[in-house]
RNA sequence: GUGCCUCUAGCUCAAUUGGCAGAGCGCUGGACUGUGGAUCCAGUGGUUACGGGUUCGAGCCCCGUGAGGCACCCCA
């Protein structure tokens, strides 16, 4: 037998069933964005090179996707949704409305190597709000988020939320230039994993001074009702000016976001939550599931100077975004959405060869109807073939046309999942047939 | 990008110290000429991921490549 050839490194062909789970995520998310008034856009999945090139700092810039075309052109495949939309309010900057809110969801790619829930080609579902420094902008941003986790039933899902200039300022509190603060930043990161004593070394290998680590360790673990959390940090650290601000952002935020109505378990301070990628500059966020060991869902923050480096004048934005593979998977591990393994409603279905030209009339009436309708196209289509297609596909409901049905006018319906079968006028399938479905969706939800 | 583990039929897995590559499920046909999913019978299944090496002999040992997984790094 020949081989067939394999597909890349990190991404995957989808099955129908795949694709239809991963269709009503989408469908969920889109629905919830539209409901706050985000609008879509796409753009190319191949930017220049240099639009790319310096947003991800160090670590990112490795794992963008980078050749020369055939015209020579240095391109690169996006790395995120956030940087093609910066470019795109720069390309347009003229035709925008400010607060300028879209949605954006479709692949990103990243060279890296591929483990459960992390793959070199993925979607991502982005919701940003540009041109405004406002903290409802942020607070709506997270709203969003903690609406389209709620609706996807996505179980113990929590926004942990910090701020870059508090981490910062955690920075300078151990002494260190913030500009060199990165391996302070990736120790306080690993708090939840490696533990308190675990950072401590770290700190130490870093060069932080013992009272100075201890001093930040002592923050960091700070999380919680985030009223509280921000009233020990202002005391804390009431001789640094930006911290103070940083706090002043939170504390607004915060406000705003129980505003929204988002439920106040759902959401934490945690002071120990870094962001890697350069660009953000006021509050960050990451959603954390505890529950497949999968990481984080989805990453948010601030990023005022990112579009103003396409520009002469400096945009502010907040955005966050969602993986659409992660929140997959943890539909999938908890069975929560369903889903058949195909598209089609109902099989029409001949006893006999002279009943085809029926079959093909009523399949025509039945789609006409808005019904999912199929007939069987194989070459041997006795009865018993027929009924195995639907069922091996998981078709719910056969429309069942013989001599008998012809002559007296009627359809059988039968219901592949009871076995329960009935006699009816051929003007009445279409809305039987849709009774049952509907009876079907109720009954298994 | 670094380290470690894994890869046997479409799927899940067996195969003694290196000695003829197996089972269940699936699939095909039949028991069943107007009824799928149950049961029974029969059949179909393989370059042991790919390429090389050692050996009288390799699924098993060695090297390389590819893919998957775990950790690091980083992140969605």
């Amino acid at each position: 037998m020949r081989r067939p050839p394999q597909v890349l490194r990190g991404m995957r062909d989808f099955s129908p069933r795949q694709m239809l789970l991963r269709q009503r995520v989408i469908d969920s998310l889109r629905h919830v964005f539209e409901r706050y008034g985000f609008d879509p856009i796409d753009t190319p999945l191949l930017e220049y090179y240099e639009v790319l090139a310096g947003k991800y700092g160090e670590e990112g810039e490795k794992l963008l996707y980078r050749f020369v075309d055939h015209g020579g052109r240095e391109v690169g495949l996006r790395y995120d949704l956030t940087v093609p939309l910066a470019r795109y309010v720069a390309v347009h900057r003229n035709e925008l409305t400010l607060p300028f809110k879209r949605y954006h969801i479709g692949p990103v790619f990243r060279a890296e190597r591929p483990q459960r829930g992390r793959y070199r080609q993925f979607w991502q579902c982005d919701v940003d709000i540009v041109g405004t420094r406002s903290m409802l902008a942020d607070a709506e941003v997270l709203a969003v988020w903690c609406d389209a986790l709620s609706t996807l039933r996505i179980p113990n899902a929590v926004v942990h939320v910090n701020h870059r200039q508090l981490l910062e300022a955690l920075a300078r509190a151990a002494g260190v230039d913030p500009a060199l603060a990165l391996p302070v930043y990736r120790a306080i990161d690993k708090l939840a994993k490696i533990g308190r004593e675990g950072v401590r070394e770290e700190l130490m290998r870093a060069g932080v001074e013992p009272a100075a680590a201890d001093r930040v360790l002592e923050l960091i673990q700070l999380r919680g009702e985030p009223s509280e959390v921000i009233s020990v940090v202002r005391q804390q650290l009431q001789d640094d000016p930006q911290a103070q601000r940083a706090l002043d952002e939170l504390a607004e935020l915060f406000t705003y976001l129980a505003a929204y109505g988002v439920p106040s378990g759902s959401y934490v301070l945690d002071l120990s939550l870094a962001r890697g990628l350069d660009y953000y500059t006021g509050p960050v966020a990451e959603v954390i599931v505890s529950q497949p060991a999968i990481g984080s869902l989805g990453g948010a923050g601030r990023y005022d100077h990112l579009i103003g480096l396409f520009l002469d004048e400096d945009i502010p934005a907040t955005g966050a975004s969602l993986g659409l593979e992660r929140l997959v998977e943890v539909v999938d591990e908890y069975g929560l959405l369903p889903t058949p393994g195909t598209v089609t409603q109902v099989l029409v279905v001949a006893v006999e060869e002279g009943q085809q030209g029926a079959v093909l009339q009523l399949a025509r009436s039945l789609r006409a109807a808005g019904l999912a309708t199929e007939v069987y196209l194989g070459e041997r289509r006795d009865l018993r073939r027929q009924l195995q297609y639907a069922n091996r596909k998981g078709i719910p409901l056969a429309a069942i046309v013989g001599p008998d049905e012809v002559e007296s006018g009627t359809v059988t319906v039968r219901d592949l999942g009871s076995g329960e079968q009935e006699r009816v006028l051929v003007e009445k399938v279409a809305e039987v047939l849709r009774a049952r479905l509907v009876s079907r969706a109720g009954g298994t939800e």
